[in-house]
DNA sequence: GAAGATTTCTGTCAACTGGTATATTTTTGA
DNA sequence: TCAAAAATATACCAGTTGACAGAAATCTTC
């Protein structure tokens, strides 16, 4: 592998030639929404290039090659996440430093990280190409590019704010891999309606999943998971008095 | 539209020209594990035809065209899938028909129902291209051709038995769409390792969804399901004396 | 206002796609 | 054994794809 040859002049971020950066960002929607509705080979370049109003060439000239447009609306993507997860996360973090959390407390923060898990997946209008964009990706019809950008980050830090809050709640020890799965099961009883959502809306005679529609789910979910955990919770301490 | 021309004669199924229904098996064989990895789309006819070792006219011979292939496929999950299932809709449909039935055997029999879901999205060979074959056609990847044959057949029955075997165990009516959506949430907690089956694996942990694996989750989400569905019953209970 | 960097455009390429027409070989049944 | 049916093979088509080279236009900066 010798080193990239000097190739045509990358385009830069100053406010001079702004420009660039406009139809840049303009190439990143158009391409966002084409890669998830047809994964990444059933977007052609071309109709990418139309789309955003500029000919083939510019996406060589602003991402070197199709991949690289991929990778960008992917950022795009983990970005947008982190922005929609972050607040939710540092609420988590705030609850678990206090030693003196009540349980309604620590059930609250994990609520409220279930609620921002169901508004990512269902509610907001781009969350649709989020949704395929990433059903995409799990397939394994895309680069995993967004996949490794979550796994280094997002997912680590949401599965673990959950994971302690739950551990708290319940007086299980955060480690334990019973844990780790029970709470991807409380996840999963949202999650099921973004991965399968086809199915979902079919079976329950639903149009789409508007903000009532959410809130059901929500409400549910909530009621759900304070039964489960309660009942784990009560496990924890028969196991503890019994040994 | 004129009526279909008289075209190359279809093969016969018959035991005469056998050698023809053999390598008609044997292209539906590779083009499922094809479509299933890479799509309607990304799957080639060449590419299809090669690996099934004949050349690309025989997919026309004996499928008329590329989507003729694709149907063959869903029709042969579709049969496999009724043969999984069936058995087990038949038991439950005995259960239910027992006025007598006893709570535990109405929850046997939804048991029953949720480890056969299990079994079929995690444990077989196939499993696999199953998953990710229904995955492309959840994202509009492919023509929703299973997707038809599943919405006629397979999912009433399943989704009608589990809501009415759940609705007698908790005592509530059997169209309530609360009921509905608890029941899909119920699946939902083990469908979602087959919809996020990269994401769970990593979480978990895991290598592979192997027998252990499985069981794991069965005994869970038969502990979730009882949990649940016990406090949904005292639920109905106290709405029932309270009124 | 010119030099130089940045952005956009035209034209072209080889590879691959699904599909067709048609010829050849194999198998069957009388 | 031999004609018809069935199965396979050859050669080709028009359309699309990602990528590239290089010219042209536009903007910044001095």
């Amino acid at each position: 592998m010798t080193e990239r040859p000097a190739r045509a002049p990358r385009h830069r971020a100053d406010a001079a030639y702004a420009r660039g950066e406009e139809t840049r960002r303009r190439i990143i929607d158009v391409a966002l929404r084409l890669f998830s509705e047809r994964g990444f080979e059933g977007a052609s370049t071309r109709e990418i290039a139309k789309a955003a109003g500029v000919n083939a060439p510019a996406l060589q000239y602003y991402f070197d090659n199709k991949e690289g447009v991929y990778r960008a609306c992917a950022q795009y993507i983990a970005d947008s996440s982190a922005a929609h997860f972050g607040p939710v996360v540092e609420r988590t973090k705030a609850v678990l430093a206090d030693p003196a959390a009540t349980p309604d407390q620590l059930f609250e923060a994990f609520g409220v990280m279930l609620d921002a898990l169901t508004d990512f997946q269902l509610l907001p209008d781009d969350a649709e190409y989020r949704r395929l964009f990433i059903a995409h990706e799990q397939i394994g019809h895309a680069p995993g590019v967004l996949f490794e950008i979550f796994d280094k980050t997002l997912r680590p830090q949401m599965g673990e704010m959950s994971a302690r809050v739950v551990a708290r709640y319940c007086g299980m020890p955060e480690k334990d891999p019973l844990l780790a799965m029970r709470v991807m099961m409380l996840c999963g009883q949202v999650m099921v309606f973004s991965l399968g959502r086809r199915t979902m809306l079919t079976k329950l005679g639903w149009e789409r999943f508007g903000p009532e529609e959410v809130a059901t789910i929500k409400r549910a979910s909530r009621e759900h998971s304070r039964v489960l955990m309660d009942s784990w919770r009560e496990e924890s301490r028969r196991a503890a008095a019994g040994r």
